[in-house]
DNA sequence: CACCATGTTCCTTG
DNA sequence: CCAAGGAACATGGT
């Protein structure tokens, strides 16, 4: 479930509920996820320690914590690679299937779920500082991005999934954010025009800020619909359509573009699936 | 069985 | 040195 408004969506909902929160005991059931932090340095480390707050930087989660007896905080890096899930659960319930780190907090629990394991939820916080600029951040220039995009003769689809260019835009943003834009995602970074670069950097602020304002609208639940898939696709009780209607262009491969009816196409590049509309994505 | 999947890192090749 | 492409990671859905 996971990129830039996935992920602000789900740490604006554990925030309140973690907050001041103490661990009492730390479950590792995939040393995987931790590395490269050891499982009993983690635990240590963990145990007794007290949630303070947590903040999104990209597609991480960084959860700022207090241990003990200590006035200085430290920090908690996650991530939830391609479907990882993190949510507060009442103890005694059954765990999912591929929980991979379990915090005791009391009467409740925090889940750290991945079938896929890609994700982490680690003491090492080196990642993040090979970001680029957050989107929605003031120092996300127009000038930024068109200085950034000069140097390279990468396809622009592929070069908006390069974090240290900008933090947070995934697969499905990308594809959003061209189509929103109007430019092909074939066409070379190095070769959108002045202009092209404006709209461009218009559409992904666009699109990124309409997708969490929808899943805002969206109560968290993963208690009452353990099947939810956050905001991605359908799911999730009682905002279906919601859901489905939010993306233009991605996984829409074979219907109709809904600005000018031509069949959306998939092309495939660096290895991952672009959708785009042939006709209104020329440039 | 085949292919696809919201991500990142590492390795190879040019 | 850099850019680009592909594999690996691991499991589930269609």
């Amino acid at each position: 479930m996971p990129e830039l408004p996935e992920v602000e969506i789900l740490a604006r909902h554990l925030r309140p509920l973690l907050h001041g929160r103490t661990i009492r005991a730390v479950e590792v059931f995939r040393p995987k996820v931790l590395a490269p932090t050891p499982v009993p340095r983690f635990q240590a480390v963990l145990r007794g320690a007290t949630f303070l707050d947590l903040t999104r930087r990209g597609k991480y989660l960084l959860f700022t914590l207090r241990a003990r007896g200590s006035r200085a905080p430290f920090s908690l890096l996650g991530h939830l690679g391609m479907t990882g899930r993190m949510f507060l659960t009442p103890k005694g319930r059954p765990l999912p299937k591929h929980a991979a780190v379990v915090l005791d907090l009391g009467r409740n629990r925090f889940v750290y779920e991945d079938p896929r394991y890609f994700g982490r939820l680690t003491l090492d916080v080196r990642p993040v500082a090979r970001l680029g600029p957050e989107p929605m951040a003031e120092a996300f220039t127009s000038e930024l991005l068109a200085g950034a995009l000069k140097r390279s003769r990468q396809a622009i689809k592929v070069k908006l999934l390069d974090q240290s260019l900008v933090a947070g835009i995934g697969n499905i943003y990308a594809s959003e954010s061209l189509f929103r834009a109007g430019l092909s995602p074939r066409r070379p970074a190095n070769r959108l025009s002045r202009v092209q670069v404006e709209k461009l950097w218009q559409a992904i602020r666009e699109v990124l800020t309409i997708a969490i304002e929808c899943g805002s609208t969206i109560p968290l639940n993963f208690e009452a619909h353990p099947s939810d898939k956050l905001f991605y696709y359908g799911s999730a009780a009682g905002a279906a359509d919601f859901y489905t209607e939010r993306l233009g262009i991605y996984d829409r491969a074979g219907q109709p573009c809904g600005s000018c009816g031509t069949p959306i196409k998939r092309i495939v590049q660096a290895a991952r699936s672009t959708f785009f509309c042939p006709h209104c994505q020329k440039s």
